[in-house]
DNA sequence: CAGTGAGCGAGCTTCCGCTTGACTT
C-alpha cells in the first residue's frame, strides 16, 4: 500500500499487520521539467523546451522524476517485486489522484492494482477501504494535470515578460502569488486615497458603581460616530446625525457639570454565542496568529511535529468536519470535564465556507478516539507544542459544546445642559447567564467578548450623579492592512491557494520583494505597485 | 605579444502543489 505521508504510513501498517507493507510516496514524485536542460536530448530546442509542454502537440507534458526522489522510487519498486497486489492509498484529493497515476505510470506494476480512500484513519476504516477499492478516477488525473500545465503555461512567460518591461527588480508572477500582491497593493491604495475625518463626544462616568456611557445623542439627534464618515472623510447617508466638533463638545461637558441626570430607560436582550468551527489549516494560522503572534511558517512546523508524534491528525486540510470517532471523544471529554448539561444535544455540524474545499482529510484535532487534555500533556510537550495543542483542543472541544447564553443590558441617561440641550448618554453591559463552550475556552475568550462587563442595576426613572464628563476627539482610520493570517483567509475565501501553500505564498511574496513586513502588517514595495499595474 | 571590445551563443531565472528532511542563519 502506498500513502503520501510517511507518518500515515506508519499508522496503518500498525493496523493492517504483516501481510501489508505501506510504505510513502513522500507527496509527488514527478513534476514537469523545470528546464529545457532536463529534457531529452533532441527535445531541449523548441520553442516549448523550456515550458516543458509540447504547445504543438496536444500540449503534452514532460514529466521528469527530481532527483530528490529518486530513492523513493528505487525502494517502491524494490517492495513491489514480491507485493501480490498495488493498493494506491494516495489522499483523496485532485492532487492525491495524480500522485495515484504517477506511480503507475514510474512503477509500472505486474499484479493487480487497486485504488482505495480514507478520510480517517482508525482500524474500521481503514479496513472498510481495503474491503471496497475503486478504479482510478482519470477525470480528476485530467483535471490535476490540466491544473498544473496551464499554471506553467501562464507563469512561466507571464514572469518573463516582466523581466522584459519592468527589469529583474519583478521576479515572477503567477495565478496564486499575483492575486496575494494585488490585495495588498488595493489595500494601500485604498490607504493612501483615504481622508481621515474628526469628530468629537463626551465619555461619561456615572454612579453608582461608577459605570460608563457615552454621549451618543443630542436633542434627540443622534451624535456622529467613526461609521458615518466614507473613506473621503465625508458623513455618509443623509440621516440626520449632529457631528460635534471639539469647541461644542467641550461647552456641552461643561454645561452638563452640574446637571442631573435620570435613567430614561434600561433594556435587556438574551443572546447566544456559538462555537466556531474546529481548525482547518487556514482557521489555524489565524488563531495562532491572534493567539500566540505566530507566523505560518512557524505554526505549520510545530503542527508537523504534532501530528508526526500522534498528538493531533493531519495538519494540511480544508474541512470543518470531525469523523464519527472524534466527535465521540469530543463529547465524552465534556461529559466528564464540565457535566452533561455542556454537551450540545446532537453532534454538531459546521458548513464549509470554502467553496473550493476537497475535503480529504478531516478538521485538525487531538489525535485518537479519546482525546487527552493539554493538561496530561503538559510534560511530554516543549512550549510551543503545548500552546499549539492547547489551541487545537479546546477549538475542537467548544465545537461540541453548548451555546453559551448572554444577557446584554443598555441603559439611555439624559441630563439637561445650562445652555437647554438634551444630551443623551448610552451605557451597556453584557453578562454571561450560562457558560455553555466559554467554559472549555477560559483563559482564551471568543471574539468580542474580553470587553464583556457587568452593568449596575438600574431602574427607569431613577436620578443619578455624573462623576466625570470628558469631551474626547477621535479621527477615523484607513482600512488596515493585511496580516499574513488575513490574507491567507482572503485568499481562501476567494478560492485561491491550497491548505499546503498558505504558508509558503507569504515567503514568496516576501522573498521576491513584493511586500514587507512592518511588524506584523504587509506593505507593498514600489515594485510591487508597478507590476499589478502591468498585470 | 598583451589587452580591449564587439558579437554571439549558452545557460539561468520564473509557475503551483504534494511531501519530509538536510541544510544554514
Amino acid at each position: 500500500m502506498i500513502v503520501e505521508s510517511p507518518a500515515k504510513a506508519k499508522k496503518i501498517a500498525g493496523y493492517l499487520g504483516e501481510d501489508y507493507i505501506v510504505m510513502a510516496s513522500v507527496g509527488h514524485i514527478r513534476d514537469l521539467a523545470s528546464k529545457a536542460s532536463d529534457l531529452p536530448e533532441g527535445e531541449r530546442k523548441h520553442s516549448w523546451s523550456k515550458l516543458a509542454v509540447n504547445v504543438d502537440d496536444g500540449y503534452r507534458p514532460y514529466y521528469i522524476v527530481h532527483p530528490s526522489k529518486a530513492q523513493t522510487i528505487r525502494d517502491l519498486k524494490a517492495a513491489l517485486k514480491d507485493a501480490k497486489e498495488l493498493l494506491l492509498a494516495t489522499d483523496e484529493d485532485r492532487e492525491g489522484e495524480a500522485i495515484s497515476w504517477h506511480l503507475l505510470e514510474v512503477l509500472k506494476p505486474k499484479v493487480p492494482v487497486h485504488r482505495m480512500v480514507f478520510n480517517e484513519i482508525t482500524p474500521e476504516a481503514i479496513r472498510e477501504a481495503v474491503a471496497n477499492p475503486r478504479e482510478l478516477d482519470m477525470q480528476l488525473v485530467d483535471a490535476q494535470e490540466t491544473r498544473r500545465i496551464v499554471d506553467r503555461l501562464y507563469g512561466y512567460p507571464v514572469s518573463e515578460v516582466l523581466w522584459k518591461k519592468i527589469g529583474r527588480d519583478a521576479k515572477s508572477a503567477g495565478r496564486v502569488q499575483s492575486v496575494a500582491v494585488r490585495l495588498v497593493v488595493d489595500r494601500e491604495r485604498e490607504r493612501i486615497a483615504f481622508s481621515s475625518a474628526g469628530y468629537w463626544d463626551i465619555d461619561a462616568v456615572f454612579s453608582p458603581e461608577d459605570f460608563k456611557a457615552r454621549l451618543t445623542s443630542l436633542d434627540g439627534t443622534r451624535v456622529a460616530i467613526g461609521k458615518d464618515f466614507d473613506q473621503n472623510g465625508a458623513l455618509k447617508s443623509q440621516d440626520k446625525v449632529t457631528l460635534l466638533d471639539e469647541a461644542r463638545a467641550s461647552a456641552l461637558a461643561a454645561g452638563l457639570k452640574s446637571a442631573s441626570f435620570t435613567v430614561r430607560s434600561v433594556e435587556q436582550k438574551p443572546s447566544q454565542r456559538k462555537p466556531s468551527a474546529p481548525f482547518t489549516t487556514s482557521t489555524m494560522q489565524q488563531e495562532a496568529s491572534n493567539r500566540l503572534r505566530w507566523g505560518g511558517q512557524r505554526t505549520m512546523r510545530i503542527a508537523q511535529s504534532l501530528y508526526e508524534n500522534g498528538y493531533i491528525t493531519y495538519m494540511r486540510t480544508d474541512s470543518v468536519s470531525l469523523s464519527s470517532q472524534a466527535l465521540n471523544a469530543a463529547r465524552v471529554q465534556v461529559t466528564e470535564l464540565y457535566g452533561p448539561e455542556y454537551v450540545e444535544a446532537t453532534p454538531r455540524t459546521f458548513p464549509n465556507k470554502s467553496k473550493n474545499a476537497q475535503e480529504a482529510h478531516e478538521a485538525i484535532r487531538p489525535a485518537g478516539d479519546a482525546f487527552r487534555t493539554p493538561d496530561e500533556l503538559r510534560r511530554e510537550l516543549n512550549a510551543d507544542e503545548f500552546a499549539l495543542y492547547d489551541l487545537v483542543w479546546k477549538r475542537t472541544v467548544a465545537s461540541q459544546m453548548v451555546n453559551a447564553r448572554v444577557a446584554t443590558t443598555t441603559a439611555k441617561i439624559i441630563g439637561t445642559a445650562t445652555d437647554g440641550s438634551l444630551a443623551e448618554f448610552t451605557a451597556s453591559g453584557t453578562v454571561v447567564v450560562f457558560p455553555g463552550f466559554y467554559a472549555a475556552l477560559k483563559d482564551v475568550p471568543e471574539e468580542g467578548s474580553e470587553n464583556e462587563h457587568e452593568l449596575p442595576a438600574l431602574t427607569e426613572g431613577q436620578v443619578i450623579d455624573a462623576r466625570g464628563l470628558n469631551a474626547i476627539g477621535h479621527t477615523t482610520s484607513p482600512p488596515a492592512r493585511f496580516t499574513e493570517a488575513k490574507l491567507v483567509q482572503r485568499l481562501e475565501e476567494l478560492g485561491i491557494g491550497r491548505p499546503s501553500t498558505y504558508a509558503s505564498i507569504m515567503t514568496t511574496i516576501l522573498d521576491r520583494g513584493y511586500v514587507w513586513k512592518k511588524g506584523s502588517a504587509l506593505v507593498p514595495s514600489f515594485i510591487a505597485f508597478a507590476v499589478v499595474r502591468l498585470l
